[in-house]
DNA sequence: ATTTGCCTATCTACTAGTAGGTATATATCT
DNA sequence: AGATATATACCTACTAGTAGATAGGCAAAT
């Protein structure tokens, strides 16, 4: 891996163990051995930094997307959960979870790019919501795009939330999303 | 008010429109007109005025429970809900959900006082859930526990999530919420 | 000869926090 | 009542450290 993939992977974790406000540059260089001034050779400003990290992960969606296109419904939001929860377990949150807690601070560009990142995941989940629904595998009352939502939301929230209470309570929120989709 | 209390208030506000790495003593001492230094003589640290903060909530939570005690189940549930529909509106989030992205970085003393809010939260909304379950209020599953967190993993990703969507999103979600307890 | 990938050195702006001073109000003692 | 002591609520001035960012140099690879 080259620096500048070495800087992007530093800085991705960072931010989804304490935050964009809570990493510095110097977090990265003292890792990499090099001089703060040689992020800024890859990336001008933070902003960018922060743009390629999610452009990243919207990449990392496709492939994710790619990889299991073949697979069932229940199968296909089952993996969708347990990439949540393998990095639950690393101690980092979502990418999602950790940048919008700073939206607001954000320059245009990274909201947009956030943005983007975001419909990308609700069309897929919303598309597989319904297909699943139309099958038979999940059974539920509410509108798709707002069920697809209330999945985000239970994770973003869950991720969280076990930071406070305890890790393995990730874990069981997780189950019982599952199990409330298949209406068990 | 004076101006300790006004240097909670503005605290608050700041934690849950920014975030605690977000905000500075001179965000505060500027609003306020005075000095730095003379938030340091009411609060020494910055921990010191972030626990100040966490306790002012734990009682207004347990006001709270106190002015609905009379009600309802669903009744309470929803007021519960309205709280932090009121705060979205506001621009701002709950603390929990803007504290709990530092937890990590936080001294054990916040650590325990976050804690104890958390627990007051879950420990109120289980048992509400409860009862509203014996009564035929409520039809759910799941352990009620478990429940109880959905239900607050649901505001705080509602919450996250709304700021990089839209803003009626967590009205949409927080519709939802209600329906899925009653199961309708 | 030019580009790549770093470096040193420096800048400005800001952070939380501290030492010590002062004006005013309040309480206590003579 | 008047003098004295103390507490309150700030202030000025400062420290040590960190932040993101920039200018310019240099060695190695192309």
């Amino acid at each position: 891996m080259n620096t500048r993939d070495k800087i992007i992977q530093l800085g991705d974790n960072l931010i989804r163990e304490r935050g964009y406000n809570a990493f510095s540059f110097s977090d990265i260089s003292k890792e990499l051995s090099i001089k703060n001034a040689s992020i800024h050779y890859y990336f001008p400003t933070k902003s960018a930094l922060v743009i390629s990290i999610i452009r990243k992960h919207i990449m990392q969606l496709e492939k994710f997307k790619t990889n299991i296109i073949q697979e069932e419904p229940v199968e296909k939001i089952t993996k969708f959960l347990t990439v949540y929860s393998f990095a639950r377990r690393g101690g980092k949150i979502s990418i999602l979870g950790a940048l919008s807690h700073d939206y607001n601070s954000f320059s245009e560009e990274v909201q947009s790019e956030l943005k983007i990142l975001t419909d990308d995941t609700i069309t897929w989940l919303t598309e597989t919501l319904n297909i699943g629904k139309t099958r038979g595998d999940f059974r539920f009352k509410e509108d798709t795009r707002v069920k697809a939502m209330l999945l985000i939301t239970n994770i973003l929230g869950a991720e969280q939330l076990s930071r406070i209470t305890y890790n393995h309570d990730f874990e069981e929120i997780k189950d019982s999303i599952i199990n409330n989709l298949r209406n068990f």
